[in-house]
DNA sequence: CTATGTAAACAAC
DNA sequence: GTTGTTTACATAG
């Protein structure tokens, strides 16, 4: 099946200035562009800094983000906000009749790649507050937006009637679609739970809450998904959830993230379903326990010092991770083991949109953003934010990655860029186990 | 076998 | 009760 990236970003709804746009507050872009943090570092005054006192998004009721200097304009309009035909879904096609050209394809990566960078820089507009935090499709549906400033989903002329989402998706591709058109690719779950009533199915097709767990579940299971880091302690809202550099550049992968540990021998656990359930979930409450708990210990103390080690946004799934010269020396991870990453691309035709690796191994230089024709334009306010994997890594060189060991959960990495490491500290780390299958 | 959906246990809030 | 994490199981392809 294929999914395919984003692309067809406008490229004039932002941009104009992005100086202005950027940052919530000069102290904090100031800080954060002297400091030469990474882009999600700098992501995270997207969402401000987390403990500066009046800058905690959730605790910013009165805060109105529009009449800042770096607010959002007052015309720009929702269709802005939205771009139109923020991306194309490939809904499972044959390779085949998917005639992109090479060039074709790299062009259109790139126009992501350059799209993604105007979104990122020019959605540092979000300043809204947790609290008063308007949810983009909350809004579309409560406010009437016309139906022509709500996003077109399948743009595709292949893809069917337009303007309509392919509600058979799976729920990691339709939160991808919710996800890539929320500003800032962001959102709370309550949001997420509100595209999916609005453009999906899939809440009205079950009356339970089955839905909201799948959703919950595809958001921690799939590297495409990443939560935003902060540390706003009175949000009941939970975390914002965004979805990545690399998945709004290549869209969605698989959610096979922690998957088959013991790869299902099967024969043996349908026996005894309910103590196997219980078991279950006992593993993964304390896995859960002891990760949150890791968290919490770390986030105070290292969220601005050690900024490897989280799971949320800025660490876990930090694409810099990897290429960060400080090998971490850090406390297991429950999520470790889990992410060995390993060439998701490596399978042709696995999750593989156009986009996919194979052709990039073949035909594209390693991308970085710093590359991009678009980071000329742009204030250089963090080149380090730019890179997202090191020069001297190849990230295209997967097709021939050895595949992680049967037992070994895997992380989608499609050509490289999932690389996400929030293996950090895994046993599996200690224990010498490579992590980036391509590098290999 | 993989990708996905679903249920569920569990922790934290 | 909600959110988030994790595991197990089922099923389609």
């Amino acid at each position: 099946m294929q999914w395919a990236a984003p692309s067809n970003f406008p490229l004039d709804y932002m941009g104009q200035d992005l100086t202005v746009q950027l940052a919530p507050s000069s102290e904090d872009f100031y800080h954060c562009a002297q400091n030469g943090t990474s882009y999600n570092r700098n992501h995270d005054f997207t969402y401000p800094v987390p403990y500066a006192s009046t800058s905690c998004p959730r605790s910013q009721s009165g805060f109105d983000p529009i009449g800042l200097p770096n607010g959002l304009p007052n015309d720009f309009s929702m269709s802005e906000a939205y771009p139109p035909a923020a991306y194309q879904i490939e809904p499972q096609k044959p390779l085949d009749t998917t005639d992109l050209t090479d060039q074709e394809i790299n062009g259109q990566l790139m126009q992501s790649s350059e799209d993604y960078e105007y979104r990122q820089y020019g959605s540092q507009t979000r300043l809204e507050d947790q609290r008063s935090y308007q949810s983009p499709y909350s809004n579309l549906t409560r406010d009437s937006t016309p139906n022509d400033e709500i996003i077109r989903y399948s743009h595709d002329p292949n893809a069917g009637e337009a303007g309509a989402i392919d509600k058979e998706q799976p729920y990691a591709q339709l939160i991808y679609k919710a996800l890539l058109d929320a500003p800032d690719n962001t959102m709370i779950l309550r949001d997420i739970y509100d595209w999916f009533k609005k453009y999906t199915d899939k809440a009205s097709a079950s009356e339970t809450k089955g839905w909201q767990n799948s959703i919950r579940h595809n958001l921690s299971m799939n590297g495409a998904f990443e939560k935003v880091d902060q540390p706003c302690e009175d949000s009941r809202k939970g975390f914002m959830w965004r979805l990545t550099q690399d998945a709004v550049r290549e869209g969605v992968k698989s959610t096979t993230r922690y998957r088959s540990k013991q790869p299902h021998k099967r024969g043996h656990h349908t026996q005894h379903p309910q103590p196997q359930r219980q078991a279950s979930g006992a593993k993964g409450g304390q896995a859960a326990r002891r990760s949150a708990r890791m968290r919490r210990s770390h986030r105070v103390h290292e969220y601005r010092s050690d900024p490897y080690n989280s799971r949320s946004a800025p660490v876990a799934f930090d694409p810099m991770y990897n290429t960060r010269e400080a090998p971490m020396p850090y406390p297991p991870s429950p999520y470790t083991g889990s992410e060995v990453n390993y060439a998701y691309g490596s399978k042709p035709g696995e999750f593989g949109s156009p986009l996919d690796a194979p052709r990039f191994d073949l035909f594209s230089p390693p991308r970085s953003y710093a590359g991009s024709s678009m980071l000329q334009n742009m204030p250089i306010l963090d080149t380090t934010c730019m890179l997202d994997q090191s020069p001297t890594e190849s990230l295209f060189t997967d097709s021939h990655s050895p595949s992680p060991p049967a037992d070994e959960p895997r992380t989608p990495v499609t050509q490289g860029s999932w690389a996400e490491q929030e293996s950090l500290g895994a046993p599996s780390m200690f224990e010498g186990l490579a992590y980036r299958g391509y590098a290999a």
